[in-house]
DNA sequence: TCCTAATGCAACCCGCGAGTTGCAGTAGCG
DNA sequence: CGCTACTGCAACTCGCGGGTTGCATTAGGA
């Protein structure tokens, strides 16, 4: 699971809290956050590479924007999955609770 | 988020995996899973921390289970925060086409 | 068209986390 | 009550990821 890897580093969610602020260039964020303007680039690219994030030209800039689409899709499969698991531990208990 | 880091890596998704087929020591899973016992017990214990896992006693084993809620609530997170986002993105977008 | 400012690429450092081995301790089962 | 098996702790290796600096490149704006 790279999506969750990706929201793994606390930079990272710098970046996508800034972003949530309205759309920036790797540059305009190294202005704001206390890193160097290659550390963003490598983090967009991962954030990219898993589709939190997509980038657009602007002129000779390239600003990005958070897609929240792909945030709520991988919130739907956790709780899918913690569904699951809690169905799956209620019949085990009901299991046990049979014999 | 140190939740998102401890479901970051592959082996603790397949140490839940294993686990959501039922509860298990440290000692059961290593037997299943192409790793050491340590080197699990040192993942329960991360998984422990952020509430994806709990310890139960039996005799004298220590037997792990999934907390769904954990991932629920987890889940529930991530979905205000996509829709957050992409009301803010709706409401620049609409600020936007108003000039 | 020129010059600036933005991006892209490459090499490098460093710390942390995942994994291993080894050993000590301890709690139960028989 | 003794032995076995499971847990806990410590030290160590190693590869990867986050971060930096430096330079080359290129695309626009004035």
């Amino acid at each position: 699971m790279p999506v969750f890897a990706a929201l793994g580093d606390d930079t990272r969610w710098s970046i996508l809290a800034a972003l949530g602020q309205g759309d920036a260039s790797a540059s305009g964020l190294a202005s704001r956050l206390p890193v160097s303007r290659q550390a963003i680039a490598k983090h967009l690219t991962i954030l990219e590479e898993v589709g939190l994030v997509e980038p657009l030209r602007v002129g000779r800039e390239v600003r990005y924007r958070v897609v929240g689409a792909q945030l709520e899709a991988t919130a739907r499969r956790l709780d899918e999955l913690g569904f699951a698991w809690d169905r799956r531990l209620a019949a085990i208990k009901g299991i046990a609770e049979r014999l």
